[in-house]
DNA sequence: TTTTGCCTCGCCAGAATTGGGGAGTTGGAA
DNA sequence: TTCCAACTCCCCAATTCTGGCGAGGCAAAA
């Protein structure tokens, strides 16, 4: 466990997840781990023991909006045992008796784990045995998986190529106001209003906001200031 | 460290994390523990053992949009240490002045942690010491603050009481991408063009994602869907 | 001292958004 | 089958936003 965080906070390259995640599986013993990085454009990394065939298919067929994992992680916060998913509903059979085709184990253990800008990734472990098994499996790692996810999201999100600080220009305390007003649904006037100030002196601090964030219109402007953090709503 | 997970798992009440998070401050023995939740509506919730006085006046002033620590943590992932965040420009001074003041320590670290629907909350300790003792404190108890964040956020997701009534409704493929385009700064025109559908249909889209997620506008709806983790910019 | 950035205010006209109607198809779920 | 949610299209009028013009005070930095 020891070194493997080690080998996590020091890896320069994704590629070098991949060796880490098998040696992890080969530790616990579980038929498999995975950690993927969930984005609705596409899969963004993922690293894992799965059969590749499998990977692809999922991929292909689009399981990413199907699967009840994903769906299930996606509103929870604490891991998840698949056995308490929703596994109604049509789609979802089909994904699971597919994916038991492709040797995804019958019992599976996910742990949701986020990042900045909405940021979402699963680290998993699928295995199979029967359920008691299973439940003291999970019952004893529980704690080494969460740190385990963290630190591989860690790792994946500081490699991620696409992090690039991207000078970003501070906003002005009236600035940032004015972002933060307009975010909670604020019409202008109300905001020239809430700030005392006239509606054009509001429209000032707008375009120069706009400007600096270097966004097309008042809702790029809010979306990229809250995108970077530099309005908290 | 087992006993406090137990009882953070088996807490009933929002109250309960305030006896636990000061007994995790005295077996630390640092200065200072807080769990709180990051909101801009007010602070949702919040326990630890910093002087009432300056919790009040950290709320009354509205420090949380001045508070490096929080903006900081905002825009990472992993835990940070107070020293390596940005503390240039005035306001950040005089509010870290205004915080020794009022007793927080020197040394910090905070650990930024996320859930579901753009929750975020951050776990911090605080101490008085020099930098190579507290390098040395939190090298070593890293991963337990880790942990303990993670489950503290845990306990305070599932205790909060506005977690049960219709969560979030979910947002429809075409009010995704409709959401998503405007974020990135298109007009309407241009996202019906993107679409291809006419303008008055994406109009629909529109008002049907301002009401689903309760905004007064296209700018508040898709901050909220931002914020929310409905849409990824 | 000059410059620079921030905060403040006004007017006008064209462009874009919003709010209120109504209506038809389709595919999946009950 | 029936029902519902999602997707598509249309009109009109009121409101709001945007872009371009210009102007002064103040405080900190160069």
């Amino acid at each position: 466990m020891d070194d493997v965080i080690a080998r996590l906070e020091c890896a320069a390259r994704l590629e070098e997840l991949q060796s880490i995640i098998e040696t992890l599986r080969d530790h616990y013993a579980v038929d498999d781990m995975v950690y993927h990085w969930v984005s609705s454009t596409g899969e963004q990394y993922g690293c894992g023991t799965y059969d590749p065939n499998w990977v692809t298919r999922y991929l292909e067929r689009g399981y990413l909006r199907i699967d009840p994992v994903v769906i299930g992680c996606y509103q929870r916060f604490h891991p998840v045992d698949w056995k308490r998913l929703d596994w109604s509903g049509k789609a979802a059979r089909a994904f699971m008796q597919d994916a038991s085709e492709h040797g995804v184990g019958n019992q599976g253990y996910s742990i949701p784990i986020r990042g900045p800008n909405g940021q979402f990734a699963l680290f998993t472990v699928s295995h199979t045995c029967d359920d008691d098994e299973w439940e003291s499996f999970t019952e004893l790692n529980r704690r080494d998986l969460i740190l385990l996810a963290h630190y591989f999201n860690q790792t994946a999100l500081n490699l991620e190529p696409g992090r690039k600080p991207e000078a970003t220009q501070p906003l002005s305390p009236r600035e940032v106001e004015t972002m933060t007003l307009l975010a909670v649904g604020y019409s202008r006037a109300q905001v020239a209003e809430t700030l005392s100030i006239s509606e054009h002196t509001l429209r000032v601090y707008i375009e120069s906001a706009r400007f600096k964030l270097g966004a097309l219109n008042t809702t790029h402007a809010v979306a990229r200031a809250m995108a970077r953090g530099q309005i908290v709503v």
